[in-house]
DNA sequence: ATTCTCACA
DNA sequence: TGTGAGTA
């Protein structure tokens, strides 16, 4: 990784930014968060701090909404980048659990309807 | 002035 | 998802 990723990758933005940038509101932007689908860092004061790969994640997940995409089929979008970027390492295995235990918990109250998996990746 | 969590006439 | 309340 280089240290123009490392910039990149560094939280520095605060919410108010963030907001500006997407043209989102912040409960969307929260939100986003909540599913596991982002993942700023905090302050001591728990504010929460974006980085530029964030903004550019957080775009991403805007487009797929606009697609018509759930926050389900986003996630197994996401789950399976990163299965392909760590071919077969321990933490995926411990991250996937998570994502599936994750999948499922949200999976027993809401909507039971989307049941369009078209956009394998 | 900003952001955070929580909850819903 | 919006929004208002009550904080930090």
């Amino acid at each position: 990784m280089g240290e123009k990723d490392l910039r990149k990758s560094m939280s520095v933005l605060t919410i108010g930014t963030v907001i500006r940038l997407t043209s989102l509101t912040a409960r969307q932007i929260r939100y986003y968060g909540d599913q596991g689908l982002v993942f700023p860092e905090r302050t001591e004061s728990n504010q929460r701090l974006y980085s530029l790969n964030d903004i550019d994640r957080i775009l991403e997940i805007k487009d797929y909404l606009d697609e018509g995409m759930n926050i389900h089929d986003i996630k197994r979008i996401y789950y399976k980048q990163q299965l392909r970027k760590s071919k077969k390492g321990e933490l995926t295995d411990v991250e996937a659990r998570n994502y599936l235990k994750d999948d499922f918990l949200n999976a027993g109250r809401l909507n039971k309807s989307n049941d369009f998996r078209s956009n394998r990746l």
